[in-house]
DNA sequence: CTGAAAGCGCTAACAA
DNA sequence: TTGTTAGCGCTTTCAG
């Protein structure tokens, strides 16, 4: 049923039912036809009719990794939250780690499909910067930095420095660090600068032999503790860049009876709920990734509502949390 | 730039554009004339429009009570998977397990919205049963059965079954039990008369003090963990109807000094990542997630293509994994 | 406040 | 193969 088959069930004409879906500007008596009407045929307007008049989808594009990760989950629920609130569907797509479909979804959206998109890369390439460049539509990016466009992103470089010299202050003298794919900015690059900038500021050399870069996951960060740890040079203290990655070294010290934290320190980022159930509690550093998804979403509806040519970085500070897994009971000196 | 401003642009006519992007019945020459005019304009159809016209949106409905859950998510990125091979595109609604929600995205669906609907819901209401009833597209429901629609599920109350018994069997004489919320038929409902057969299957009678429904996180599996073990008649192992509400029963018996599996065995349900590297590496039943999301999408892509009236319901088996949180070293006879 | 009618951008039937 | 054209279902002027 169109809406002109369901006006003449009702007895009104077009325009009033379109009136009655829109503005409202009709009298009483239309108005209960049209909800009698309604009741009765269970008729329901065409989106995609509307879209193509006003150009409005009430859609945002949101372009994942992943979609099993609590830290991009929970940015995905404040960005849904708060898109929700203001009657905006979401368009998920899940990249599955895979650089081009985060091109093809770009492209995919540029087909009016979306009013507006939020983008969680991990990795730029000039392909995306080209695609980005196209795009006609409001464009937010959560978790990263990319100049020239709004980003919300978290203070990885503080959070990576405050951990490691959260290790450094309790005692540790020779730390390792588990770090992630150094194309990612944020969670690669910057923790790693913080890293070695704590190093530095404490008077500490890093040996690259102590320095491996892991996966996203546990698995990985087992391989890479275990080939941290049988060197002939033992740690003390190993900075992890996510909390999966210590969790994955964590095991390793248990299987090895390796203690934490007298004989090794185990710090991670993300404070991910698992944290304080780990075989030792994990210390770890809280990054606010509901916000980041809350503020995100913000930022775009603002920019949808009217574009303005300033850019905007919201960079959202941590907290750092303090568990056994860095609790020295005597410090080493 | 619509269509027949391109087709002039690329000096060809709306339906040599039309074709191109569709069928395909074009010669060369035209061909070349509309990528290299594409190439200049940048040109991208409306989605929108065409959706008018063919009524298809190429968009799937996906209902969820909850973004940043472990299980949810695994099912989400099954469901991503296929879907997204077959060139569909997820419109994704978190109801936050607000059912009105629920039934309110559904109305959405109703909208022409999308082409079928993936519908992850915990507890079904008369009205969720009268919404879908009017639903004019196919639905599929995962995690759950309700009577005339093509479900896929798991086998609920075999995974509790089979957990309990576990510890019965490793020496367990007084079980209690954690639960979920009984309206949810399956990790509520289910998995408690799973429970309550393997305890009369082992002439044990249930304690109603040694019961506790919680909510489904970790917070709730500790304060009701610290109900059922400060009682009276300290139970010997407990059945946790989650792995989330089992970590947190395991962070009571850490706090208090309580030795699992010796003092108190635990058994959760879902095989969540964090499971193996819990204080005590958590014994859990796994459910195939991600296969119940990709059997959910392909069951829909099959009703999309022809819809069928035989209703399906597809349930998954588990797989019992056991480690060291019911590990008893020697069996208390 | 109301209704008629002109599109929105596209597809597909039809005739060539 | 091709181009013309009548819609798809809706919104929104415009004149009343």
């Amino acid at each position: 049923m169109n809406i002109s088959e369901f006006a003449k069930e009702a007895g009104v004409s077009v325009s009033a039912v379109s009136r009655y879906f829109n503005d409202g500007y009709l009298s009483d008596d239309k108005r209960a036809l049209i909800e009698e009407a309604l009741q009765r045929t269970g008729y329901v307007p065409s989106y995609s009719a509307r879209t193509v008049r006003t150009k409005v989808t009430k859609l945002v594009g949101v372009i994942l990794p992943k979609l099993s990760s609590e830290s991009i989950s929970r940015v995905t629920e404040g960005i849904s939250e708060v898109l929700g609130r203001e009657g905006f569907e979401l368009l998920l797509v899940n990249t599955a780690n895979d650089y081009s479909r985060e091109i093809s979804s770009l492209e995919l959206f540029r087909q009016n499909r979306v009013d507006g998109v939020i983008l969680l890369a991990s990795v730029f390439t000039d392909l995306h910067r080209s695609v980005l460049a196209k795009m006609r539509v409001p464009v937010v990016i959560v978790g990263q930095q990319l100049k020239g466009y709004n980003c919300v992103c978290h203070n990885d470089m503080g959070a990576a420095y405050a951990m490691t010299s959260l290790m450094i202050e309790k005692g540790g003298k020779l730390p390792a660090f588990i770090g992630a794919n150094p194309d990612d900015n944020a969670a690669g690059r910057d923790r790693r600068i913080g890293y070695e900038k704590a190093l530095a500021d404490h008077g500490i050399t890093p040996d690259p032999k102590l320095m491996e870069i892991a996966k996203f996951n546990m698995d990985s960060g087992y391989e890479k503790a275990k080939r941290i740890l049988s060197g002939r040079k033992r740690p003390d203290c190993i900075f992890c860049a996510t909390d999966n990655i210590a969790a994955g070294a964590m095991l390793y010290c248990r299987e090895q009876g390796i203690k934490i934290p007298d004989e090794v320190m185990i710090g991670g980022v993300g404070d991910s709920r698992m944290g304080k159930v780990l075989y030792s509690p994990l210390s770890s550093v809280h990054l606010h990734y509901k916000t980041a998804g809350t503020e995100g979403a913000k930022m775009l509806l603002a920019e949808m509502r009217d574009s303005s040519d300033v850019r905007r970085i919201l960079q959202l500070e941590f907290d750092v949390v303090e568990r056994d897994s860095t609790a020295r009971k005597y410090e080493t000196v």
